[in-house]
DNA sequence: TAGATTGTTAATCGATTAACAATC
DNA sequence: TAGATTGTTAATCGATTAACAATC
């Protein structure tokens, strides 16, 4: 289906399109276009429609695209509809509000665990979960195989525990570590908030 | 200083830039080259060297960049210096653990009021501050006049409380709402988290 | 059929990389 | 002076936009 590897730019953007369809199918509205897509978030009809070419044909020459259809699509070119095993690592505050604010099985994973190496964490309950021993970590990873880890470590620790993670099989890491991580065989998306902190005084600097 | 508009791309790699100085400045290195740079961020000399150029000539020919005089340089650059006054709007989970991890204060920005609708939340204390009513935002705005708003709302209310926010003099919006954002007369950076598991999922996805 | 809008090819624009003269 | 590395100009590459034939 893919000609060539798609470009990051046109990944980035696929979320987006994806939050419009599903407001567009809330609302009612059943056709939509390239256009009308396009002026909703900014962006030319040419780049609503190249970036689906690079996935497919998903319109109707002359009728544009069936919204309900067309958002399908895009769950299928993400693989939203995988629910990929997931697990989460460090269970402190921005543990708890990533766990519990972020919709993981509208985002395409199942988070089966969450882990901690606090004593007094142990136990807990978060998410509708019970927080595990790191030491509980390699025998959880051999039987439930997890694909995707959520970090939410001190950076002084992320990259140790990446390492193990990928030795135990993450492929996977959504990395809130305020660090960046270099492991092989993995994809890693960072979270930086520090940097978009700082883009927005850049802007307020230069205005 | 700046030739023309800095392209958005160059603005985004600064933050980057800057924390791979205070790193080295951490470890006691004094000097440095585009190259040297350029390795660690994994990009090219010709780019650290580009994206410098738009701001000035902060190098010595034939011995590279001097790193602390870089890195005040890229304070200047981005505004770290300033600490424009902001205020938090909506105290809970996620509320929470933005103004108690965010070090608002090396990224340019004093926190310097909390807001929430919720009356059980008014007068607890959250990263140092007493929880305010909504109620009092305007006279509080009208007498500290913050420049930027943190925004911790469902996205429900989001758009409408950017717009009383712009109202009452704010410039810039960090939000974290969930929900793109439109408003006049206002720099809007939004966090993404949902986007950002996305990409994760798509890159998992297409291995 | 006429109008609309796709998918795709071609043209433009901008961003990245390479090259090099200037100079520490 | 010789070696290194900048700042900048030119060349390349990729991404965005425009144009248009195909067709619903």
């Amino acid at each position: 289906m893919q000609k060539h590897e798609v470009s990051g730019s046109v990944v980035r953007r696929l979320p987006r399109l994806y939050r419009l369809l599903r407001e567009l199918e809330r609302s009612g509205v059943v056709r939509t276009s390239s256009r009308a897509l396009g002026e909703k978030l900014g962006m030319t009809a040419s780049q609503i429609r190249q970036d689906l070419s690079c996935f497919g044909c998903f319109g109707q020459q002359g009728c544009g695209y069936a919204v309900t259809e067309l958002r399908m699509h895009l769950e299928q070119i993400m693989g939203l509809d995988a629910l990929l095993p997931a697990i989460l690592i460090g269970a402190g505050s921005l543990g708890k509000v990533v766990s519990e604010n972020v919709r993981f099985e509208e985002r395409g994973f199942r988070l089966l665990g969450i882990f901690d190496i606090k004593p007094e964490l142990i136990g807990k309950r978060l998410a509708d979960q019970p927080i595990r021993s790191m030491e509980e970590l390699e025998s959880f990873c051999a039987e439930q195989k997890p694909v995707a880890a959520v970090l939410c470590l001190p950076k002084e620790s992320a990259q140790a525990a990446a390492e193990q993670l990928v030795s135990l099989g993450v492929r996977g890491i959504w990395n809130f570590s305020h660090c960046d991580i270099a492991v092989e065989q993995a994809e890693v998306v960072t979270v930086h908030l520090d940097d978009s902190l700082m883009t927005l005084c850049y802007k307020l600097h230069n205005l």
